[in-house]
DNA sequence: GAGATATCTGTTCATTTGAACTTGAAAAAT
DNA sequence: ATTTTTCAAGTTCAAATGAACAGATATCTC
C-alpha cells in the first residue's frame, strides 16, 4: 500500500509525535529526510493523506493526525462517584481519564461511555476488585446477568443485574453482602463493558 | 494553585488538544474566550508554563504540551503464545494491539511492555480470567508474589512467582493446578503490571 | 502606601509554516 | 510504447503564529 519511502515518513511524523508530542512542520520532516525542496515533503504528505494514512486541518501548522492518534483512543473519564442525575456528570466529579483504544472497549459508538473506581469487594465473586477501574457504557438494553451501575435508593451501586418472575433486582458477587431489590424505582446508570486494572506491585521481602 | 480563569485556559487547551488531535495556537484560544489582545493568550501561557502545568517549543507552532499529551499511549503487543526465546518476539506471532496510557499500565519507562491473552484459568483466584489480557514488564527485578510469564521447561505459563527458602517456584493461583517447580531454570519472561479486560454481553433470555 | 500578582488591551515584528506554481527524471504499470 | 506514479528540486507567497514592548486597572499582601 505505502512504498517504502512514504513509510518512513508516515513513522518519522508518528515517532516525532511520540516522543515530543507535536506534530513535525513540513520542514523539520524535510531536514530529516536531508531533502532540499519542502515541495518534496507536501507531495508524501498529500499521499499520504490521499490514502487514507493521515489526516489533516489544511492550512494550520502541525495539524497532521496521524494513526496513533487515529486508533481511537477513546478518553475515558473516571467519575469517583456517580452523583444522582446522569445529567450532572460534570467535569468537577470527574477523578481522572482513561485512554483506552476502541477495540480494547467493548463500547458501541453512539452510546456514551464512562468509568468508576471501584470502592469495595461486593463484586469480588465476579472477579471485580477493590481499586479496578469499570468502564461502562450509558445505554437502554440492559440483559438480566449484566453487571451494571445502579442508582438505587438515591445511591450508586456496582452490581449484577437480575431479572427474576419479571422483576428485576441487583445481586452482590460476595456472599457478605445482600442483594438488593429496590424499594421503589432502579435506574440503570451504565452496563459494564471492559474494565482496566492496576496490578499493585508486590510487597518488597527482607530478603529482596 | 491556579486561579480559575488559568483552569479554565488550561482545559481548553486540553479538551481541543483531545477533540481535535491538535494544540490550539495562541489565537485560537484568544477568540474563544472573546479576548482582545493576543497577549493576554500569551500571559496565560506564561503562566502556565512557569506553574510547571504545561511545557513547550519555544517559538514552534501549536508546540505546546499539555498534561494530556504527557499522558503517553503505549501501543502494545499482544502475544498469543510467547516464543522460547524472548529475542524472536516477531511480528508474526503478534495477535494485536492495546492501546493504553501510561498511568492506567503501571509500566516503567525503560522496561520493554507487553502483552498476552490468558488462557485457562489456572488463575482465577488472583482474579485473571480465560482471556483476559495482561501486560507485563521486562524487567530484571522479581520479586516473590508477583504474577509473571515464565518459561518453564519449554513452556511459558503465567503463574505466581513465589521464593521460598531461597528457591522459586511458580504457583498457580487455582487449587486444580499444580504449582510448578523447575527442573532446571526459571526464566521470567514478563512481570504483570496490568490488566485489561473485555466484558463479555450477558446471554440473551427468551424473554429478552 | 509599596509591591506583587492577576487580568486585559493595543500595536508591531520576525519567523514559521503551509501552499502553489514549475520543471525534471527514474521507476512502475498499462 | 505510452501513461501513470514516485521522487526530487527550485522559487515565491500569503497567512499563521509566537513574541516583544508599552500601558492600564483591580486585588491582595506585607
Amino acid at each position: 500500500m505505502l512504498t517504502e519511502r512514504q513509510r518512513n515518513v508516515l513513522e518519522f511524523i508518528q515517532t516525532e509525535q511520540r516522543e515530543k508530542g507535536v506534530t513535525p512542520s513540513t520542514r523539520e520532516i524535510q531536514s530529516h529526510f536531508g531533502l532540499a525542496s519542502q515541495t518534496s515533503v507536501m507531495q508524501y504528505i498529500a499521499v499520504l493523506e490521499r490514502k487514507g494514512f493521515i489526516d489533516r486541518h489544511a492550512r494550520k501548522a502541525r495539524a497532521l493526525i496521524t494513526p496513533v492518534q487515529k486508533v481511537r483512543i477513546t478518553d475515558i473519564p473516571i467519575y469517583g462517584q456517580i452523583p444522582a442525575g446522569m445529567a450532572t456528570l460534570t467535569e468537577q466529579t470527574i477523578e481522572g481519564h482513561v485512554s483506552l483504544d476502541t477495540r480494547s472497549v467493548n463500547a458501541s459508538k453512539n452510546a456514551r461511555t464512562f468509568a468508576l473506581r471501584v470502592r469495595g469487594d461486593s463484586m469480588i465473586e465476579a472477579h471485580i476488585l477493590d481499586g479496578d477501574i469499570v468502564i461502562l457504557e450509558d445505554r437502554k438494553d440492559v440483559r438480566s446477568g449484566d453487571i451494571v451501575a445502579a442508582l438505587i435508593d438515591g445511591e450508586t451501586t456496582l452490581k449484577r443485574y437480575v431479572m427474576e418472575h419479571g422483576r428485576p433486582y441487583l445481586k452482590a458477587e460476595n456472599p457478605d453482602y445482600p442483594n438488593l431489590v429496590p424499594a421503589r424505582e432502579l435506574r440503570v446508570q451504565g452496563v459494564m463493558v471492559s474494565l482496566v486494572r492496576k496490578q499493585p506491585a508486590a510487597q518488597r521481602r527482607k530478603r529482596n
